[in-house]
DNA sequence: ACAATATGTCAGCGTTGTTGACACTCCAAG
DNA sequence: CTTGGAGTGTCAACAACGCTGACATATTGT
């Protein structure tokens, strides 16, 4: 393949170009959800349970509705998913200070455990790509990446990063 | 967020810096498949029809173990989307010519036409995701991307690319 | 003839998404 | 203080789409 996409030719871009692209993405998210699911699946717990202690983790203290908009799941769904992995002492779920109806969530040691293992496996895969390119191509990478998130999700994507404080 | 990530911070990369790159993946990839699964609720079908749908297209006259290859599911997944998608019109199973155990799938001319409607989504939000960046970032974009494939997603990924004759 | 390959199909199961309905707690406005 | 609404939890039912296991059929190559 080599420079079948350099940057002099991307003027003009192609639905051929472009398909590749949509292409690269969705083999990308295979390749980083593959290692974790595996894991996930020798201790009954999906995909579902690792987006939820991935963004535990993120935001300690993060409530329940706030994780529903970030998921953009249901709380029935995410509900179920939280229930097992509270009641399997992964996570901890605190009665609000402020707001007693709200519930912050946090991860105990034996869930912080997990999330380290989970992401070592993410952070291996995605350090190998950054290194294999280059620190021109992942500035690239992630200035197009932002480019592609929707406007809600870059909201609640960066709103994120406020709330941990 | 601004230059958080700019070229000459990446030669020490924390993990939270990783992170970041992981979690744009997952936004992106969702945000690709956001206006295709909303268009296929309305016709009862799903991601997995989609999917089918795009690499047949893709790769015309593909085999069905070339798409359970590309894909990576169960033939009976596969074939459930499958039997659907012939009963609709949408694709064609043609018996091989040389051998007649396989099929060769099709898009009929209204399979092409979903497709047609489904990619079109993708690809607007692709164009505008790399028009907001910039030449040098897509390259960058796209060099990160093959790099994350695992080994045996771009066997499938490039050896598909000659079975388009 | 026989083994292997490509495909299709049935039955059953698990995860994770959906709606709809309902209950409870708590906060704030009237 | 009462009432409305927000935040949360839960029950039931359902659908999409993965999975395993088993079996049938046609075809191919040895």
């Amino acid at each position: 393949m080599g420079d079948s996409y350099g940057s002099e030719s991307l003027l003009f871009l192609t639905d051929e170009q472009i398909r590749q692209g949509i292409e690269a993405v969705y083999f990308a998210y295979r390749g980083l959800t593959s290692e974790p699911d595996r894991i996930l699946a020798t201790m009954a717990y999906g995909r579902a349970h690792h987006r939820a202690i991935h963004f535990i983790n993120r935001a300690p203290g993060t409530t329940v509705t706030n994780l529903l908009e970030i998921l953009g799941v249901t709380k029935q769904s995410l509900n179920r998913v939280l229930r097992t992995l509270i009641e399997d002492g992964l996570v901890e779920s605190r009665v609000g200070k402020v707001d007693k109806r709200e519930r912050n969530l946090f991860l105990t040691e034996t869930g912080t455990a997990l999330e380290a293992r989970l992401s070592d496996a993410q952070r291996t895969r995605m350090r190998a790509a950054y290194r294999d390119a280059g620190p021109e191509d992942v500035a690239g990478f992630r200035r197009v990446l932002e480019a592609m998130m929707d406007t809600e999700m870059r909201r609640r994507y960066t709103g994120l990063r406020e709330t941990n404080s």
